[in-house]
DNA sequence: GCAAAAGTGTTGTCCTTACACCCATGC
DNA sequence: GCATGGGTGTAAGGACAACACTTTTGC
């Protein structure tokens, strides 16, 4: 059985077993650093792609390493941390962002204890040039990634399962795609995330079925063959339908 | 734009650009205290109910609190503190237990900013008798439930409506029934915590179909009209399938 | 014998799946 | 004219929803 530390005890003392002076005892607690990391996806080139930097530590020299940054300010509310890191990295505001979980192994971190909250965002690649390059900021192919810095690869295959099985429920792909999109590369975004082939007919008989899809009257160009008609994503009609939303089964 | 603290900045001269003392700049990073909170659901009465305990702070006097406790131990991982809150609290082990998420407004601790981890556990409130009584510790119903400390009703809700959808993809709710059970304890559970009625036969072709249920050859006793069945559930079977698993509709 | 819940099948509807050919464009 | 992907419909099978009566037990 845990003992409570002296000074919460001295606390009860001052009214009857309650503790009146709450900010005395917060500062007795013990503190840990935080960081929030961001697994910022993208798509390009028909391959889900992750946003990473090398890691500037000597102990994971050459390894990639996800966004992160230490939760600094007292007043920032970790949501805003995170969109914080996205400003800064990326320049972009108003992104689908979102908390995925939070790691705290005691050995995660070489440095010493050190909690890290999750968060994966989806973001247009085609909307950011990177304009910096810092740390050979770059879009890394999701598949083909292996050791990274810290527990940085644990991090990204949770955020992974949960873009998985998020995108069957919700329809976030369209974060990752340029505002005008045909169904064809729609359906690649769902075959590159989820890891399978799915038949086009059945599959453009869904999106119709759940009237989320505005016909733009446009076409592709510049291809070689024959173009596809372009769509836009009714956010919208999917905002406000939200709550009555199952999913996406394929 | 940030700038990087000048501690930063300065382990950054010693190696080309690169960090080399971790354990340094770990420590020059700002710490907040973490707590863990437990969100312990358990079935009685045909009731969804919650573990609670007066909070024992003057500013929150009479108010319900989730249980909680700070993350001290240096050498701690957050998935042993929730667990160790469970054993203090409940005496049980190797329970069900989930991280949900994680909060963090700055306002959200009177004391000051404190960062709390919410975990879900689904227990048996048969296998435990409450042996503990201090801070009137209880199960309360989870729908009357208005007031409580902290943000703790925001954080109970989060994990309310986690649990309706994790209910859902995975047969949980056994961890909240007796080892033997009748299938109208399992379908009460189900409406219980779903909020609507079902149907009996559908319901009980559903989990039929499932094949997890091991009919124990027992019979219901002292109940006042026909006794049902009695079943176990077959955790090995799952265990193995959970792979496959994707998930349970009404 | 009556109250109370256990137990049990069928049918229509809808959703999912599997599957093949012609069309428009660039080269 | 040929290579490339765009675009379309149908039929079979499986899952889900709706629905009512007989059985067993305690009292």
């Amino acid at each position: 059985m845990k003992v409570e530390p002296e000074v919460i005890i001295n606390f009860r003392k001052q009214n009857g077993g309650l503790i009146s002076n709450v900010k005395k005892l917060v500062e007795s607690y013990p503190r840990v650093p935080i960081t929030v990391d961001c697994v910022i996806f993208g798509f390009d080139e028909n391959e889900l792609k992750v946003l990473l930097i090398r890691s500037d530590m000597v102990m994971y020299k050459g390894k990639w390493s996800l966004l992160g940054d230490f939760a600094i300010d007292n007043d920032e509310d970790l949501d805003e941390a995170a969109h914080r890191i996205l400003r800064e990295r990326t320049g972009m505001h108003n992104v689908y962002l979102e908390q995925v979980k939070t790691f705290g192994k005691p050995g995660r971190h070489p440095g010493g204890r050190v909690l890290t909250v999750a968060y994966c965002s989806l973001i247009n690649i085609q909307h950011h040039e990177l304009k910096i390059h810092a740390h050979e900021l770059h879009w890394h192919n999701v598949s083909s990634l292996k050791e990274m810095a810290f527990d940085h690869k644990e991090i990204l295959d949770v955020c992974y399962k949960w873009l998985q099985k998020r995108i069957q429920e919700h329809p976030l792909g369209f974060n990752l795609l340029p505002d005008k999109f045909s169904l064809r590369e729609l359906q690649n975004l769902y075959e590159a995330i989820l890891g399978v082939s799915l038949d086009k007919r059945n599959f453009r008989k869904k999106f119709a079925s759940m009237n989320l899809l505005i016909d733009t009257g446009e076409m592709e160009r510049d291809v070689s063959h024959r173009p596809g008609k372009l769509y836009k994503f009714n956010f919208e009609k999917y905002e406000k339908n939200k709550k009555k939303w199952i999913g996406i089964d394929f």
